[in-house]
DNA sequence: TTAATTGTAACATTATTAATTACACTATTG
DNA sequence: CAATAGTGTAATTAATAATGTTACAATTAA
């Protein structure tokens, strides 16, 4: 369950788009990046859609591209745009077991608050902090 | 890769040992609260046992008892000794692209502060407060 | 000495994730 | 307005990762 691995993926593509200076990029370019299928990043780029940081154009010399001043896209807005279930991965409640019945409700609060104890870290980097750390890193 | 669902079930295997107040555990038994098999029980708490956090006996009447007073026992612990590999995954660096190829050095500092940012909410949350809360929870 | 237990390696199975194929839809360009 | 290059997404297949199982050595209590 790698499911956070769609999060470093959204990342790179952001700082991708943003580094190289295009004005769209096809989905078959940005799989290049990733070494994955076309598909694959379609897939990603329509959670980015939906979170308004990115979007597309239709047809011949379309293609994706950031919907707003990387300055204003941070980290945890990409993490808010590819999350899906669960944070900590549970097992399943088992009736036959008081604690296995209730571990859900044991945990919950400390599980929500843990999440959110990352987002003062990932709310304070932008993808363009990374663009220019990108930049610094390869002028060395 | 759900790495982190066997963080849940050393919750859950230690507010069992806390919660029943037997002096052993088999890991037949604990494995029936997970609904899952003995051997992988054995597994977590071999990494629960290198952490201090829980000690075994072998032989007949032998098992597994949690190693020191659940109220000195907190989240961030258990999180720590079942922790395993990267925290958010990243696909492989790919070395035919810029951005691929150093993604991994452009995240990595922010990826471990926020990390870190769970250990106040995790550290804050003991064993025995999770057995008292269940406590009070069965007796509504 | 027997039986019940942990410890762990090797293997098998299952479940999850990722890749691929396919094709409808859209928009640009000649 | 036809051809083309792209997105959007569903259905399927393949690959990978996680979990479960078997087997057995080592340990220890009775």
């Amino acid at each position: 369950m790698q499911a956070n691995k769609n999060f470093s993926i959204a990342i790179q593509l952001c700082v991708f788009m943003d580094y190289k200076g295009q004005e769209r990029y096809s989905s078959q370019e940005l799989s290049e990046s990733v070494k994955t299928n076309p598909v694959v990043i379609r897939r990603q780029l329509a959670k980015l859609k939906a979170a308004k940081i990115v979007e597309s154009q239709n047809g011949p010399n379309g293609g994706y591209y950031l919907a707003k001043d990387t300055a204003y896209i941070n980290l945890w807005d990409l993490y808010l745009a590819t999350r899906e279930g669960d944070f900590f991965n549970r097992p399943k409640p088992n009736p036959d077991c008081v604690v296995g019945a209730n571990l859900k409700y044991l945990v919950e609060d400390v599980f929500h608050d843990a999440e959110m104890g990352m987002k003062p870290e990932l709310s304070a980097v932008t993808i363009k902090d990374l663009s220019v750390k990108l930049d610094n890193l390869l002028n060395c």
